[in-house]
DNA sequence: CTGTTAGCGCATTCAG
DNA sequence: CTGAATGCGCTAACAG
């Protein structure tokens, strides 16, 4: 079914049905009914490769993310898939799985001019080849969730937001608070979530405490566990204030193979606002950030560059508002524990 | 960057180029060195729509599923991106929210030659649209999930897993098993996983109790708390058997905002074994689908149909294997109530 | 307002 | 083993 078919069934040129359907001011009315009939009759669908191939323009926005199955990453896809559908775009997601090896893939089958604009989550903006890449070919991109000065990125203030956290867990009077996190290096979030911490634990006069880095997320709980029940009551953090949701959901199950009671026994928060943190019991307490916003945002920004035709620079970056929800899985420290 | 640069680079013509990077063996080594190192020098990639224009094929598969914010989807969706990367195919998903005119929308826009094959989740197979249209434009395509006897599908099954389940409730010494579903309306799944409640119960020799529906996930929680407070214990279920993990999360929520213990006083199972619900506390007990798999070999059967160029039918349907996963959301039922 | 035509970048005949 | 030429389906000049 090409648009040749369609030509010939309405009895006009190839042109004319072109015209028809992409710019329909442009031809007679009742020609335009002439063509819009005989396609929807024969079924035509413009084929995307030959119009990307004349026009230079896919409307594909590729996004580029660790995985899916962090829902953080899938509700900020969400957002980006549904404000891209609204503008005309498709996309086409690669998950890097935090390698940066594949980060180049990703960019690489991108940058075969499949891509209008890209979206991605880096593990270090800084010395990422594949945004490098990107740069060189000055195919239009946003950063999401990552944060970083030479480049245009939609994010959370992290270091404020854990640090204000750290704030409020001393109000409640928590002292002994630790931080759990993935591999820092994985992440740059990571990083400054844990600069916030150390902010925060400093401002409030507290003394820090080791960081606690969970290397697989497959063996998270049990390393936890064990940890926690090594640890004799005194010595034990009564807040672990985790680097996002999924490992605070780990940490409550860890305090629970450890015997210890979230929150009366251990704080636990989370940092990511996932739905789903919302229905647990504890509801988790955490740090939400608007993940669909993220993503609707990193759209936005990349849509208008496109249509501009100028590159986004630094200075578009956007900082979103995050907030803290009390949810159910912090308290207050039961006794002030001796320093 | 076009296949002209580097012919002209690797002083050959573009049909040598275009030889030299697919298929090796039908140049000389020499000719095909100078040809790689041109390229890479160069920074060529072989622009993906002049290729799909020309060849016929997009090396594309599409993906149409209700949304990717439910773990079973996400994780069905890596098994498939990455079984996919692996054969050399990229990957467009689409979300249809389980909106049919969405199911449409994407089908669409995948008949537009931007896909090779579609890998599918629908609302109801033997109703669908989209799918009629997939049929008729004889795309190669599965059905992920669904079952039905006309298409080539790849599930578990849904009937046997649940009735086994009542089964095994029953010699738990549950008697008052109702089950929580979303709309029947919405998913194949769910009324087969109700006539397996049905099927299990009238083997059990226990009565069927009411199907608890809960049109919106939103608004889940409240009602099914207010519907475990309205229930006097002899009236209230023993034991919820819920159509998916995400509702079942959501029943443990309400039993808990309605005073009941669980699984002390109230058993919950769900469908999906999403590996989060590894690490809740309560672990949840649940029918574990191998949701990467399904993914896996839908691709596996669609690349072979595409390689064979013959269309799949229904005959070429897998079956996975279920299994039951105890967890901690379940226990004996405490006593036997009068009937 | 409509038709003719060139060419986007590539893979693939067909010659040599 | 390599090169020249064709056309995949479409849109955008340009002409009428």
């Amino acid at each position: 079914m090409r648009i040749q078919d369609v030509a010939q069934a309405a009895g006009v040129s190839v042109a004319t049905v072109s015209r028809a359907l992409n710019e329909p001011g442009k031809v007679a009315a009742e020609t335009r009914t002439r063509v819009e009939q005989a396609a929807s009759r024969l079924g035509y669908t413009p084929n995307a490769s030959a119009r990307t191939l004349r026009t230079q323009r896919s409307k594909v926005i590729g996004v580029v993310l660790p995985t899916l199955l962090n829902p953080v990453f899938a509700e900020c896809f969400e957002g980006i898939a549904s404000t891209a559908a609204a503008a005309g775009y498709a996309v086409q997601p690669f998950t890097t799985e935090y390698q940066i090896g594949r980060e180049s893939r990703a960019v690489n089958s991108l940058l075969a001019g499949n891509a209008d604009g890209v979206i991605l989550v880096v593990s270090n903006p800084a010395r990422s080849s594949a945004l490098q890449r990107l740069v060189e070919a000055r195919l239009p991109y946003v950063l999401a969730y990552n944060r970083h000065a030479k480049h245009p990125c939609v994010s959370v203030h992290n270091e404020a937001a854990v640090a204000e956290l750290i704030a409020h867990l001393g109000t409640l009077g928590h002292q002994r608070i630790a931080m759990v996190s993935g591999q820092l290096q994985a992440s740059d979030r990571a990083r400054q979530r844990h600069r916030g911490y150390r902010q925060g634990m400093q401002r409030a006069g507290l003394q820090e405490m080791p960081l606690i880095e969970v290397p697989f997320v497959e063996t998270a709980v049990q390393e936890l566990a064990s940890l926690l029940r090594r640890q004799s009551a005194a010595e034990r953090p009564t807040a672990l204030v985790s680097s996002n949701d999924l490992l605070a959901i780990r940490c409550i199950r860890a305090a629970h193979l450890a015997g210890l009671r979230v929150p009366q026994e251990l704080s636990v928060t989370g940092f990511d606002g996932i739905a789903l943190g919302e229905d647990l019991t504890p509801m988790l307490s955490t740090i939400v950030q608007p993940n669909a916003e993220i993503g609707q945002r990193s759209v936005e920004l990349l849509v208008r560059s496109m249509a501009a035709d100028a590159p986004l620079s630094a200075a578009s970056s956007i900082t979103l508002a995050h907030r803290f929800r009390a949810g159910e899985s912090c308290a207050a420290a039961r006794r002030t524990p001796s320093v």
